[in-house]
DNA sequence: AGTGAAAACCTGCAATCTTAGGTTTTCACG
DNA sequence: CGTGAAAACCTAAGATTGCAGGTTTTCACT
């Protein structure tokens, strides 16, 4: 009998791997194509090379594998986001919000995947919702430090409450996504969002200066 | 053959009728209990007294039964809304936005409930869909309405891109209801939807001055 | 009361997600 | 190199949703 080996890459060989990202692969394709409900786990594992229940090895249950794609699109969205704009005067936050609102806008399905996903992690005892929670948190916190940063470089008020004006603004983002998916895009999310973004900029900066923020809607097209 | 009748009870006998409605107060009990995804149909028929396409029947899907308790529970918050506060000033939409967060927030399970036939209605395939985007439609053309009122009667400025502004307050409570629900409870969900309805207050008043909704914050507990 | 069309409901079945168990492949370590 | 434990994967089966028919019950109208 052999001690446990801990320094052994944890649970996972190259070959499983590759195997997991060619299905997080099939999967994008089949959820842009099908939509979530109308793709089956089979498809997936045909198109992925493997059968149903190989699938079911790597991603346990259909939602797994949803959070999965949508883990893979969140960190595209994140590395894209590190081009956003700096701060100079405490709108840093703001002009980082609506840019990767405008980047979101941009990418065709994704609003819908993350509607989808924000659903699924709902329920309490769905594999999503740890996970989803953990996410959620650091993008607060994330922009919470960000107003602090505006607050230290005097720019921001410093008696506010800032991590509830994160959740505000991304309850507003959030919230107008969801409506943007039901109208069937009918609705200027991006606008919307901006008119939030630009009355919030009064009542937090120490200028209470007002700010445009229209330049920020359209980021690097590529 | 007999012409068709037009003047009979669309598509439902009396006998249907007390069936549904049993249907939904089994499902309503059972969603509570297990959670929507932890309810068998089998189970509700069950309860129910029928078998599982005999519940079918009534409701074709598992989404259309949702969608059914959901809007029970809606109409259900409709008539205690109904003890909303009078609008004397322009406020009024942003008092009854508030009351009625309120009264949602004190329905242990509404909430969940909501979040989840969200998610349903977000796929456009859904047969949630339809129904929920026509009460979607609803509660911002009456919110909107509520601050033409104002407008009309000099409280508000005309100005405005209200039907924007309906559609913001009803994000910010959606999404802060979501946030509410991942966090287990954790945020002061209506300290912040009132610290928003506040802020936004001075910008469409003609006085400009600002509000104070904390007294609305808990309605009649009855 | 009698009638007949629609509603109410059932038995049986197909598709899908998920689990249970066993078999083969990988790969760090001796 | 071998070795063996864990990962990777498969076959078989359970559970649940939703569908395709047919049968019984309701109830407005003679």
């Amino acid at each position: 009998m052999r001690a446990v080996r801990e320094d052994r890459e944890r649970g996972s060989y190259s070959v499983g791997r590759a195997r997991r990202e060619l299905i997080i692969d099939v999967a994008i394709a089949n959820f842009a194509e099908l939509g979530y409900t109308q793709t089956s786990m089979a498809k997936i594992a045909q198109d992925a090379g493997l059968t149903g229940p190989g699938l079911t090895h790597h991603f346990p249950t259909k939602k797994h594998l949803l959070v999965a794609v949508a883990e893979r699109r969140f960190h595209m969205l994140l590395q894209l986001a590190q081009q956003a704009p700096e701060d100079t005067d405490g709108t840093g936050p703001l002009r980082q919000m609506i840019w990767l609102a405008g980047l979101l806008h941009a990418q065709p399905g994704m609003i819908e995947l993350f509607v989808q996903v924000t659903a699924e992690a709902a329920d309490p005892t769905s594999a999503a919702h740890d996970l989803y929670l953990a996410r959620y948190q650091r993008v607060v916190d994330e922009l919470t430090a960000g107003f602090r940063k505006g607050v230290e470089a005097g720019h921001l008020r410093a008696d506010l409450d800032y991590d509830g004006l994160a959740r505000e603004c991304i309850a507003v983002a959030d919230g107008l996504q969801l409506q943007w998916v039901l109208t069937g895009g009918r609705i200027d999310l991006l606008g919307l969002i901006r008119n939030h973004l630009e009355r919030l900029a009064p009542a937090i900066l120490i200028s209470g200066r007002t700010v445009d923020l229209s330049a920020e809607i359209s980021p690097a097209r590529r």
